[in-house]
This record gives structure tokens, sequence and C-alpha cells, in this order.
DNA sequence: TAATTAAAGTGACCACGGTCAATTTATGGA
DNA sequence: TCCATAAATTGACCGTGGTCACTTTAATTA
């Protein structure tokens, strides 16, 4: 076991991820620099690298911060009945993962790319996301009943993932996110063959 | 419209792109290096840029071929009839786009990323695959037909993605690759409720 | 309280992607 | 053939992420 962190190591912890939120607050992720973190935080550089493993952990944390929020209200709903309502009640979630593409890329990159037993938080939350979905699928009154609920939620994943994904492409016109969501939920939760 | 251009500058563009291709036949993509190509090429940084417009746009040119290369011989198969054909038809597709992190990575950034007007070569494969499964969809005698073809389409690149990046996580005891989008495939595109 | 040891923090330095004013090379007309 | 113009290339330079030998500060022991 290693020793607990001196208060002194908590609070520039604090500092920093507090700085950040600051510049994600007022620029977004993309215009994120490590530079101004630590200037506004008051350390030097390597500090900064003592605390996070590279620019990605940090940015995994912030996200993993909000998806952990917007899963809580996601969590907190009814057991949605069918597809209009399952999107609407993963709204949260997607608003947190799909507002920001410099955001929807690290999430990509790491929900779930952990290496062997280093879990990041972005991965955690997929995993929660799952456990949440399947539980909602399992003794469902109206969703199919002739796959595992497990392999269900990891379908209602992969779906909103595709969603967000179409969202970010150019030829924006197209159908709204909400909407297309809707239509792979509808196909893949309540299939009439 | 812009002038043809010249001899020396396609014989340049040609020799960036049989550098990089080295490289990566040796080293793969994660430790490609702008500078090792352009020493190979035997030109100046500058011209790098001014052939690609970042790193990222050579990368999607390689990953690219990559991918045209392996659709054709999906192309080339006959139109699955079930789960597992469907799985070993893609088999080629899956190989180049799940074989090296890295270039997974460029590929989820830029599968749907065009700006505007511009398609990139990895988007326009994209949009290839979706048209060759409309088209296997479409008046096919065992898959579902209560949805639109081209929706089935969309629904079977998900989960190939989502198939490929449950295949980097850590927790690789896991389902083979093949197995897990089998189970996906069977559930999405021939439902029994 | 002084000495010892480990944790925390520092900043000069490196690696690598990307820029741009300046230079070289090709092309087409007089 | 010579000149004017545009295309192609160059390399010094910059921004930013990341490293590491060293200094400073806190905890522990004598």
């Amino acid at each position: 076991m290693s020793r607990a962190p001196q208060k002194r190591r908590v609070a520039t912890h604090e500092r920093l991820i507090a700085a950040a939120k600051d510049i994600v607050a007022s620029a977004g992720y993309a215009d994120l620099r490590v530079e101004e973190v630590v200037l506004r935080a008051g350390v030097a550089k390597g500090t900064f690298f003592s605390h996070f493993s590279d620019k990605d952990a940090l940015l995994e944390a912030l996200i993993g911060d909000e998806l952990t929020r917007a899963m809580a209200i996601v969590a907190a709903s009814d057991v949605p009945q069918n597809a209009d309502e399952f999107a609407a009640a993963l709204a949260p979630l997607i608003a947190a993962m799909g507002t920001q593409r410099a955001a929807f890329d690290v999430i990509l990159r790491n929900s779930g790319a952990m290496n062997s037993t280093t879990y990041g938080p972005i991965a955690k939350s997929f995993v929660d996301q799952v456990i949440l979905m399947t539980d909602w699928m399992t003794d469902h009154r109206r969703v199919r009943q002739d796959v595992a609920p497990a392999l269900l939620a990891e379908g209602v994943q992969a779906f909103v993932v595709q969603a967000i994904a179409m969202q970010f492409c150019a030829v924006e016109s197209q159908v709204p996110l909400q909407d297309r969501l809707r239509a792979y939920l509808d196909a893949w939760l309540f299939p009439r063959p």
C-alpha cells in the first residue's frame, strides 16, 4: 500500500482541477492548454505531470465527472417504456457526451480503453451505463426478451455513440440526433418482423 | 479550376506516401513520425505540409487505402444469409480497422468527420460501406424487413465499431471479436421476439 | 530539537507537429 | 532565348505536450 497523500498534495490537485474546469467553462475542451492550467493553479509544469500521467488523464477526469453527473440524472428517471422514452431518458448523457467534439474524441479513445487493471473514469462510466440499462431491460414489459439484457444494453450504447458521431458529420442538414436515436432504438428494442 | 500539378509534385507525393507506408509496415501507425517520413522521402518538412494539411491527413490517406482494398474483397463476396456469414463477410474490413489501435483511433475521429463538403477517404469508405450493405439488405430473403435497409446497414456499422472497440479493452479475456459481432448481428438482423 | 528520509514540487530541456517568408524550379508568352 | 509569373520546395522558427535531475518541504526517528 502506498502512503496517504499529504494535504498539500490534495490541495494542489484540487487547484489543478479547478483551474482546468475554469478554462473548459470559458474556452471549451479544445482550447485547454496544460501551460494555462499550471499558470492558473500557480504550480510548475512538472507538478502537473506528477498529478496526471498526461493531458488525456486530466481530460478523462473532467469528462468522467460530467458523465457521472449525467448518469445520476439518468439513473433517477423511471424505466423508459418505448423508444421515445428511452431517447428522452438518455438525453442528459447524450448532452454530456455530444456537445463538444473534442470531448467526444476523448470519450471514444477511452470508453473501453483501460490498460490491464486500470479503468479510467470514462471507462468506468461506460460500465455503469451498461449495468443500469441491463437493469432496465431485465423483466421489462415491452422490450424484446429474445436476447440477453446485457446484450441489449450494449447495443443501446453502440447506437448512442453512433447517433452522436453522425451528429458531428458535416452533412449536418440530416435528421436531428434525437430522432435518429429513436429510430435506432425502436428497431433494436422493439422489433416487429 | 486549379491548374494540374506538375509531374515533380506528383513524384514527391508518391515518395512521401511510399516512405510513410514503409514506416507503417515496419513500425506501425503509432510510431509514424513526420520527420522520419520527410527524411526517407528526401524532402523538407515544409514540403510535407504542402502535400498534407496535417499528419492526420496522411494517416487518413494510408488507412483509407487499406479500407478501400478491404472493401473490394467484401464487395466481391456473396450476399451473406445469416449472422455467421455476415460476420465472415465483414472479416476483411474488421481486420483492416481493428488490428492497430492507433489506426482505429484515426478511423473513429474521421469516420464521419468531414468539414462541410470535404469528405476524407475514411468517411468516403464508411459511406461506401453503408451503400453496399444497404444493397445487401434490400429484398433480402431472411433479414428482417420491418425497418429500412439503410437503417439496418447503419446499425451493422455501429455494431462493427462497437465490437472492435470492445476488442481493445483490457478485460481482454472476453469473447473473441467474431463471436461478439455474430451475437450482435443475429439480434439486430434476425430478431425473433 | 536536530538529523534522516520520503514526498512534493521545480524549471530547464527535449520531441514532435505545424507555420511561413524566402528561395528555387518549372511554364508559357513575347 | 529571355523574361514574367506561378508552382514547388526549403528550413529556421514556434507552440505545446512531456521528462527528469535537482531543490524544497513535510513527516519520522533518534
